[in-house]
DNA sequence: ATTTTATCTAAACGTTCGTTTAGTTATTTT
DNA sequence: AAAATAACTAAACGAACGTTTAGATAAAAT
């Protein structure tokens, strides 16, 4: 990743690894949230001096942008594995329990970044955080879409309302998954795809 | 309502209604959260003194609690007409259609103060915050058994997978909410019933 | 070997937070 | 009318926030 900034000829070798650090970041504002998280804790989290922390990543709000890059570059490897794959809406609901899989408290995490963001974020003007946001649940809908189109015999009104189902699905799911037991996400997810 | 605390012989009269200063500020909760919405803000919204906030209520915390009271008040107005209800299931849709009625943003509140105040303090040891929310939690569950077992012929087990399902998705709507249209919300809450 | 400079530590910055206090005003009690 | 006191205004409190700065350290460049 090397820093934010421009490079320059180097006097003095950085004594951390920077994307080991934002690893490090990613975890404790999943855990946390933004606004919760504070300098002081992600001081101590990421083993760096807070001048370290701003020189690598300007400040707080960059730091998280990266924390978030981090975080969907994760997510990307689940959302490929679910293009690629070619069972239709069977590949909907596997997608959905891969992501959920992710989403369970390893280390006090509390379901989905991306989605926790989104809520926390949802009545605040941040341009760039919101556009994470926008792309992110546009890109999943639009697969929505598309696997539904090649999946059975659907008119483009039902696909279009079950593409919006899922997606509300998804997005509650991410949310009750921060304070519900797997086995009861689960049951909700079979629930889910009974009717798809 | 009166104060939260022993009534005294009074020398001067209060110039503010406690019940309508809490309700402005239930309001801007619902809109803000908790730790987003500062004493400040309360003391503009409410449009009295911070010395009134705290002689009234205490604190803050104290402040907040009355106001998920008051909300309460107008739940259980909604609740108890589903209980008292007797078309078994279809009370059950219903009851997601009234509650989400009162989720939308007639001058900015986000979703369900409930669930987000549930979720803003899901990872905090608050034991009063938390008794709110699982006796409220609770109460649905059992309303929801209650419902499933009266109407038609499902086994226990299909009653408890479909009480926790039910719970789920009334979770995941009041987060979304948030951030969807009410026809999105609606298709949402129609795909929901088809397999209960 | 000396100079230069990026990185480090640690202290301090100005704001804002929730909360409290000091002093004034208005109403009740004597 | 005077005394007592609850409710008011406005200023101040200490603590925590995100951010910046001053000075020490270490590696590269000369």
């Amino acid at each position: 990743m090397s820093s934010v900034f421009t490079e320059r000829k180097m006097a003095r070798k950085k004594e951390y690894n920077e994307h080991e650090v934002v690893e490090k970041a990613m975890h404790l504002f999943w855990r946390n949230g933004y606004e919760t998280t504070s300098m002081q804790m992600l001081e101590k989290e990421m083993g760096i001096n807070k001048f370290s922390i701003y020189s690598s990543f300007g400040n707080k709000h960059g730091l998280f942008l990266e924390s978030l890059k981090n975080y969907k570059k994760k997510v990307n490897l689940i959302f490929e594995k679910f293009k690629n794959a070619d069972n239709g809406v069977e590949d909907i609901k596997q997608f959905f329990y891969d992501s959920i899989s992710s989403n369970f408290k390893k280390d006090g995490e509390k379901g989905c970044l991306l989605t926790n963001t989104y809520n926390e974020f949802s009545d605040n003007e941040d341009e760039l955080i919101r556009e994470h946001m926008n792309t992110f649940m546009d890109n999943l809908k639009l697969s929505f879409i598309e696997k539904l189109q090649k999946d059975g015999t659907r008119d483009e009104a039902t696909v279009i309302k079950q593409a919006n189902y899922l997606l509300l699905a998804k997005h509650g799911l991410a949310a009750a998954a921060r304070v519900n037991t797997p086995k009861e996400i689960e049951d909700y997810i079979e629930m889910t795809f009974v009717n798809i």
